[in-house]
DNA sequence: GAAGTTTCTGCAATCGATTTCATTAGTTTC
DNA sequence: GAAACTAATGAAATCGATTGCAGAAACTTC
């Protein structure tokens, strides 16, 4: 009862043409390269049997798998999953199906192993600089070329295409937007991770416009998170327990100033009243917040779309491409109601600043 | 100069170890197969010449891609990023890769034709449930055994194996829950979609806790929306219109009543004081929302985590099984200050509710 | 009409891993 | 010591699609 089909293969569709196995590959992948009257019967007789090409078998004689990898350091954060909404889109839209790679807590290289050399994808798009260089170059190497393009953040190691935003001159930028309001006791939420520079870079952007405005910047200024919302929320009550209160915070992402928001909330800190917060990525949500937060756009989807299109190309281009690409994008401040002039004398506690 | 090395294949390994390769694939395996002594040499001389296995060939021999496709109606949804996660932890930590689809606009099968029996992909998890059953059933039955499970959403046909909650009795508690206030005047944020039970069954939970406590239903208070944020802020919009205004709110997701209280606190209606909501799936970010968002909680990690685990179940249980499994997942009614008591006479704003 | 060219098609090898079948060597049993 | 095992290994076929090469047919060109 149960007859189980095989599913048809080429061989099937040759015999039902009455042509051979050649004249069928050549007249779907080459129509041109056969006579239109075969080209006719070879539609016809996919069709009747439903012919799908074994992906296997096409990538074992191509020695391509039309599959690329996107790896993230953790695909749970809703920063990213609108990155890889781009990067996937991008990828299937030019043919090309996407594996999607989480890093796995102890081995970061793990899945880089799996995924090299096995013919399982043709290149990878990588989110996430906090590798070992080291370690990538050991698999790099021995490979000769499996195409690899790091976004959102760069790789110690610049021989490798990239696409990303300056973090650094955006960190500026957003501690500028502070200082110019008038703040001077500004906190950096930060989020240590040796290898990532993303991170770092972020840091060095809030130092150096401190700097520039000559302020001093005590240990205590800078605290560290892990990019989660429950870290911004410790982050809150470390901050909350700060001698000669400051005013402002620069948070390395949105979802650290939401969580360090809503800490400081429940100790009644009102923002923007007592205290001003720029966030990092204006992540959907940061539009609608309470108060809106004021933030440093990163181009989420340009970038996810971008890095795709780079690693696509550079596999569709029969030339390997000698010197890497090092693509910019700008990012933007946006700014909402979570930031606030200071007022001139810190009253304790009074009133609203803002109507 | 360079020199572009081929990978190693098995017949390098055997040659190295000076074995057959037919040795050197029962080596890697079946250990037990071969004696201690080949096993010994044929690691060396994996090690050696860097080897590993090409999927490619193998997937082609054994018919089985060790490769599964995860795939969404939108993943730029946080609610589905962290599915996504769990997912992708379970398959790849059970030494699977995942594949992501992502719904494409004009036709939902386009993907899942190129995904079905083209030996890509050994089964799929779908957690999307707006695909029309009889192209699904189209798609299935040639194929005869390509495994669907279904997560989130249940599509009509129940032949197929699903995880889910029971969307319908999370609905009517959630609307139980502001009945129990007090309130009476509520209007549920729905979200058409033909084919997708689950926003379905939310509103007839919600019909349902109406019917039962009374109250009537005027057609003004079922207001549409796609589960975006902002399609929640125009809920709002067209709430504020509303009139003999309700008092409360339950939207089917936390995303478009994250977006609806945007709206109406940006026109000055304060939650919880003159309107209490209720949200569904506790995103992450509901904890710390301004109000924190009374929501329904989705088990959305253990969802992705188990409708995945089922998929692989299936596939490496080698009698397939007949009738198809039906998983219910609880949901839990999480209580924060979006929602407060009705007070007695709505009095035209003076004060808040809740110190 | 012979030689050269173009167009179309098929044969058979190939990609790399797995597995059936057969063979050899070694061990046990009467 | 012969028969009957078991254990370890290799030769070769196989999975399904692609492609270099060669042959056949049709068409030019002089």
């Amino acid at each position: 009862m149960t007859l189980i089909k095989k599913p048809p293969t080429i061989q099937d569709v040759a015999r039902e043409a009455n042509v051979s196995t050649a004249t069928v590959s050549r007249a779907l992948s080459n129509p041109e390269r056969v006579s239109e009257l075969t080209r006719e019967r070879v539609s016809a007789a996919v069709l009747s049997t439903g012919y799908t090409i074994n992906q296997a078998a096409q990538s074992l004689r191509l020695k391509t798998a039309r599959t690329i990898v996107i790896a993230f350091p953790n695909i749970g954060n809703p920063f990213y999953s609108n990155v890889l909404d781009a990067a996937v889109h991008e990828a299937s839209s030019r043919g090309y199906c996407a594996l999607v790679a989480n890093r796995l807590g102890d081995d970061p290289t793990r899945w880089l192993r799996d995924y090299f050399r096995s013919n399982r994808a043709d290149g990878m798009v990588l989110f996430d600089g906090s590798l070992d260089t080291g370690q990538l170059q050991g698999l790099r190497t021995p490979l000769g070329k499996f195409p690899l393009v790091v976004a959102c953040d760069e790789l110690p190691d610049n021989r490798l295409h990239s696409v990303m935003i300056d973090n650094r001159i955006a960190a500026r930028d957003a501690t500028r937007h502070l200082i110019g309001l008038g703040h001077r006791k500004i906190v950096h939420i930060h989020s240590p991770s040796k290898n990532q520079s993303m991170s770092s870079d972020r840091l060095l952007g809030f130092l150096e416009a401190m700097l520039e405005a000559q302020i001093t910047v005590p240990p205590g200024w800078v605290i560290d998170g892990d990019f989660s919302m429950i870290s911004g929320e410790q982050a809150g009550e470390i901050f909350l327990k700060l001698s000669d209160r400051p005013t402002a915070a620069f948070a390395a992402n949105d979802e650290m100033a939401i969580g360090f928001l809503a800490a400081l909330r429940a100790a009644g800190v009102d923002c923007p009243r007592d205290i001003s917060v720029v966030g990092f990525d204006d992540i959907s949500v940061a539009r609608c917040y309470v108060p809106p937060l004021t933030t440093m756009r990163q181009p989420r989807e340009e970038i996810g779309r971008l890095a795709t299109k780079t690693l696509l190309d550079i596999l569709e281009s029969d030339t390997q491409r000698r010197n890497p690409m090092h693509i910019v994008l700008k990012s933007d401040l946006i700014i909402r109601q979570s930031t606030a002039p200071l007022v001139a004398a810190p009253a304790p506690k009074r009133s609203a600043i803002n109507a």
